[in-house]
DNA sequence: TTATATCTTTTATAAGACAAAAGACGGAAC
DNA sequence: GTTCCGTCTTTTGTCTTATAAAAGATATAA
């Protein structure tokens, strides 16, 4: 490890970068090799202080970022957790839609179709992947209360949820991010969302009872995984009559 | 201050916070009472530890907050700087609209409308003002090279915004926020928006060239000064053939 | 005049000492 | 036997001190 600048000599160390962001680096790598499970306790402070060789003071900041970053959740007095998408107050959400008035509803999942495919040049771009190369499309409801609200395309890459299928889908009561973080260890991690108005047309009207022609919100969404990743593409149609997509500018 | 815990004796401080949150404060509020101008710099991380008699890192850690906050932008080696709009890459941008393809174009704002009106229980409602205060309407397009891609209504407290009128918006090159800060000392520090898509009508359509019909993407904002103070609220029409709202999930 | 050290001021990093929070455990009270 | 309450241990959180790196300004030498 490049232990730099105070115990340096001889080596400037081209790539300089401070103890406490190595640290890090090594506290993800470990992240990501599965070393500590989504939902459990990584090590304390002092233990990794001492694996490490540097103050606890140092592994605290390489943890600080983490926790900005949402990858680790801190609890005083009882140590610092693997973010999980299995529990909603630990990970942030990704879905933005709330009602324009009263409180949250539950949402429900209905998945509708689930095949296998070849990658086209524009998912084959967006998903990393070579053109050609097998893909799994999704096609599902999403409900809130008692309204279907959403219709979701999604793309994801055949390799990595080899045996993903309706069947799958229809018996898991989780979120979709929680089944891709149980069942195939792939967490997302951050996404890039791009928003247009759009006229509806053909299955995605029909399936959110709106007339042809009327104004949905499409969202398409790329969702990336440590190391950014991409492993999700999705293109979500959005009926904003009685909900709206919610933004926070900071 | 309350200076605890190290120095508590008999006052368990029914309040308590920790020290570098009350440092926080207390800049926060010079920050707030303009003892420093947007694009100046503060005193130094020492000169305010001296002030408020504690350590340089515990003044260090305030200010960590406050940079998380896009309220004060650190250059290592010259100082810490009062956040300003007048400086693109020191603030935050609001405008989350980017081309479909191709570089970022420069935007102008053409202004439209400017008039004073007494505020609705919506706007009242929205600007925490009573219904009947006094307001300025401002009506407003805003062009991405040549074209015109947002049509905007923006309602804003009259009693902060004195002489502000379609003249000193048509002379004003600044953006509306730098313009805000600069001249009216109201800073905007975050934002909500709210997104729906909806069917282009009226002035509308025929100022964004568009169908009577066809979808547009709906953006509301409110923003808000120190404080969390309520200072605009705004309407947007964006046409998004062209270009898209861009959310980054993280 | 131009390049190059050197000094000063600033933020950034690292380590150490100690406080607060949360539970676990064990003994006293009932 | 069960409940309550202190005490001990482990964890993250706070605060200070010392020192490094970054950026300019200033002086110096070619």
């Amino acid at each position: 490890m490049n232990r730099s600048p105070h115990s340096r000599a001889a080596a400037p160390s081209p790539t300089f970068s401070p103890l406490y962001r190595q640290i890090k680096d090594l506290i993800l790598k470990s992240l990501e090799a599965g070393e500590w499970q989504p939902g459990d306790a990584i090590p304390s402070e002092s233990e990794l202080a001492v694996r490490f060789n540097v103050s606890q003071g140092t592994v605290r900041k390489a943890i600080d970022e983490m926790a900005a970053e949402n990858l680790l959740v801190r609890r005083q007095g009882k140590g610092t957790f693997v973010a999980t998408h299995s529990d909603p107050r630990s990970f942030f959400r990704f879905l933005r839609l709330v009602p324009n008035e009263g409180e949250l509803l539950p949402s429900k999942s209905v998945p509708l179709e689930c095949g296998r495919a070849r990658a086209g040049a524009d998912v084959a771009r967006m998903l990393g992947l070579e053109p050609g190369a097998p893909i799994i499309i999704m096609r599902r409801l999403l409900k809130l209360g008692e309204e279907a609200v959403v219709f979701d395309e999604i793309y994801l890459p055949g390799e990595l949820f080899q045996d993903l299928s309706l069947d799958i889908l229809r018996q898991s009561e989780k979120s979709l991010y929680d089944l891709f973080e149980s069942r195939y260890g792939v967490r997302m991690i951050r996404a890039e969302e791009r928003l247009r108005a759009v006229a509806a047309e053909g299955v995605a009207a029909e399936l959110l009872h709106v007339e042809e022609g009327s104004p949905l919100l499409l969202v398409e969404r790329v969702a990336f995984t440590y190391g950014n990743k991409p492993v999700e593409w999705r293109r979500g149609f959005y009926a904003t009559r009685d909900f709206h997509y919610f933004n926070e500018l900071a």
